[in-house]
This record gives structure tokens, sequence and C-alpha cells, in this order.
RNA sequence: CCCGGGAUAGCCAAGUGGCCUAAGGCAGCUGACUGUAACUCAGCCAUUCGGUGGUUCGAAUCCAUCUCCCGGGACCA
């Protein structure tokens, strides 16, 4: 850990909690850096497809940081809940050759694109974690056995599946299973965009009552994982509700997020800057008068621009109003809020930086043949 | 294994013997309008009704059979 020799406590955990939407269990960073113990972070991925600058960006960034903080870091790569969840048709040979194939070279590219270390970070496979692991399966037991089957039901939003829905049974088992993983795993710390938190809130509420497998800290207590939430980007399309109505945000928040599902509201890592500048161009962009909280554009620029410290250059006519460049967030928004700022613009502007930004990732794909024949194996099952 | 209910475009869904070369809605695509998108408007979008046989002048609609899905029940030494 020799580079985070010269951070401070205070320097590392500001690392830790930067840029999110919540930090549950924030008091309790501090006191594990102070007893120099070893943090272990795990994010745990469905296999569901192409991966889109949710999964590639929002949740690398954080990545890095932990990275940059001193924190061993952990894609957990969740071949068996993808199963569960019937994504990529439920094939489990598919779903592994494309979770250690595509989906890690992929979410490696992107760490690395944003100024991470790839060859740092630890790979797990859920179907290799579980084989022949006692441990795994009687720590889903005593999870199960302290919590409640309402609680379950009512946790089965974190599959993107709503709380009425009807679902096999087998979708039960996936909430206490992704608690179990946190366990097994020895995260201190667990991340997960915000639509996971009811998981990572049980695995804090059963951490104290585990007896098989529990989290300790250097002097043996037993402790709660911390849970970190990012930032889930908007969608390019409409939300399903607009105007939004702010009292039906929670639910709504899940909903306008950006989905491999809705192609157009989504963007790949590796999609080509034409594809990026068409999919900006028929992006939701509602006019200042509307307010500026649910405009994907900003969005963007906010969670994905100005977090990986770039500016935003925007290149306008004359009679436009000329060439402008925002360094701080805060001076976009409000250039736009008051109307100085077209939508148009704003959209040109961000469609060649997030093309600049990916440009590493797609160039990765471009230089390595055997990792663009996964991305083309992996369309052919799409 | 038994009983009951289903199977119509990407999704929801009308139609129960001829007017069905299958209504409508959502999604999608194209164009008009906006210096963006959205909104609105115009146009496009299943020769075919889970498969196969049959009845009939004529079937998505009736019969038989097969496949699959849903609900319930039976079995449970």
């Amino acid at each position: 850990m020799s580079e985070t020799a010269h951070l401070s406590i205070e320097q590392r955990t500001a690392l830790i909690t930067r840029n999110l939407e919540e930090v549950i269990g924030a008091d309790e960073i501090p006191a594990l850096l102070a007893q120099n113990l070893p943090l272990r972070h795990y994010i745990g991925l469905e296999i569901s497809g192409r991966l889109h600058l949710g999964t590639g960006l929002m949740c690398m960034q954080k990545v890095r940081d932990l990275q940059q903080a001193g924190v061993r870091c952990t894609i957990f790569l969740a071949d068996w809940h993808t199963w569960i969840n019937d994504k990529l048709g439920g094939d489990r040979q598919k779903i592994k050759k494309v979770a250690v194939g595509y989906f890690k070279e992929g979410l490696k590219a992107s760490l690395a694109a944003l100024g991470g270390d790839p060859e740092a970070l630890d790979f797990v496979l859920g179907s290799e974690l579980y084989h022949h692991n006692d441990t795994y399966w009687e720590t889903l037991i005593e999870v199960g056995k302290n919590t409640t089957l309402n609680r379950i039901l009512r946790s089965v939003s974190i599959m993107g599946r709503g709380e009425g829905e009807s679902i096999d049974f087998a979708k039960l088992i996936y909430p206490p299973m992704q608690v179990a993983d946190v366990f097994i795993l020895r995260a201190n710390i667990a991340q997960g965009g915000m639509d996971q938190r009811k998981a990572h809130v049980i695995a804090r509420d059963v951490a104290n009552m585990l007896t098989i497998s529990p989290l300790r800290d250097a002097e043996g207590k037993v402790i709660k994982p911390i849970a970190v939430h990012h930032h889930l980007l908007l969608g390019l399309d409409k939300p399903p509700q607009w105007p939004v109505d702010a009292d039906k945000l929670r639910e709504l928040r899940t909903a306008m997020k950006m989905s491999k599902s809705k192609p157009k509201s989504a963007v790949f890592i590796h999609d080509t800057p034409d594809e990026i500048r068409a999919k900006m161009r028929k992006a939701f962009c509602p006019p200042p008068a509307d307010g500026i909280e649910f405009n994907p554009v900003l969005d963007w620029a906010e969670h994905l621009i100005y977090r990986n410290g770039q500016t935003l250059f925007v290149a306008r006519t004359p009679e436009n109003g000329g060439n402008l460049t925002f360094t701080r967030y805060e001076d976009l928004a409000a250039a736009y809020s008051e109307g100085s700022l077209h939508p148009m613009d704003l959209k040109n502007a961000m469609s060649e930086a997030l093309i600049a930004l990916l440009e590493p990732i797609r160039q990765h794909f471009d230089d390595h043949a055997e990792i663009k024949a996964m991305w083309t194996e992996l369309e052919a099952m799409l």
C-alpha cells in the first residue's frame, strides 16, 4: 500500500465517500482506516448484455476512487443471479462465457479509461465462489433465518422487478444470496447503485446475527459492511411520467434510469462517435422553464464529465454567441437555467465530450481482435 | 397424472364460420412544427391468427391431435 502511504485518513475517507448518492455507515470508515484494517470492496454485476455507461463509467468511477484510497476492489460476476433473473435467455453456459470474456474485458477497459488500475482488480465468478462452498450455503441460510419473507418480497426491486410482479420462487433466493455474497467475499465496503440499497440494508441488519462468516475488524469485533451507493444515470428518453411528480420520485428514479432494454435511453461503452451523436441528438432535453432537475443531458454532464475532472467545451457559431468553456458544473447549470446556453449546443458539446471520454475504450476493443470477437459473439446472442 | 383457463404483430389486446388481405392502444420508424428533445399533427408498421390434420363453398373463429404457458388438485412408502 505504498502508493497510499502519503494519504491521510481524512483524504482516504474523502476518496471513498465522494461523488455518491448515499453512504450508509460513513462514520465507521475512519475507525477502520485507523486500525490499518485491509479494506476490501465488492460490487456484484448481473451479466445482462452490452455494457452501458451506468455500469462501465458510474460503477468504475467509484472503483477507481477506492483503488486510490488503498481499497482492494472486487468485481463479482454474478452468473447465478443472472440465471435466476432470466437474463441472456437464462442460458448458464452463455452467461458464464460472457461474464469471463466480454464483461470482464469491457470493465477493465472502462476502469483503465477512467484512470484506475485494471490489473489490481479482482474478478470473482459466482458459480466458482459457490462451488463446494459449505460456508456460503450455510451463510445463505443464516441470512434467511434472520430476515422475513415480507422483507424479501419487498426487496425484489433490486432485480429490477416490481413488488407486485408475479415471479417464480427462485427469484426469492436472489436477495439473500446477494447478502451472503457480501460476507463470503469479506467485503467491508459493498457498492451498488441506489437501486441496490435494500439488499445492503439487509446485509447491515443481519451482520451482527451471523455466526458462521461474520465480518470482523482488526480486533476481532463483528462489524457491518459499509454501503456506498452511486447515482443512477437518467435514461435519455422521456421519463414514464412527465412532468415528474415529486411525491413519487423514489419509485420513479428506478423507472427513469438508463436501461439496456431501451437502447435509445442508453449509450454503450463501445458506441461509435456517430452513434453517440445520434443518441444525444434524440435525447430528451427539456427547456430551462421546466427546471433542470430531470434533464438527462445535464445529468450526464454532471456525473460523467465533471466528476471525472473534465471540462465542457461548447463550440458555437458567432451568430449563436461563439465558443464557450465551462470548467464547473454549477456554471454550466446556471447558463442553461438562464437560457444563455441552448439545448442543442449543450447536446453537441456533450456528444464530443463523451466521444473523447470513451475513445480509449473503443480503441481497446479495436486493438484487440480477441476482445472484439467476444463483443461480436455477445451481439449474436442478443 | 387429473380438472379448468389460455396461446392473435416487439408488448397489451378486439374478433367466436363469410363485411378479416385481422379493430384499437403502447412501443417503433418516417415527415411537418420547433435553433434540441418532448408535445401536437400526417403517414408507415401481422397476406396472418402456437404446430399438424380435418369439417365446410368458405375457418383466427367448429372438430381432433400435439406443443407450450397459467391456476387448482392428486401423488408424497
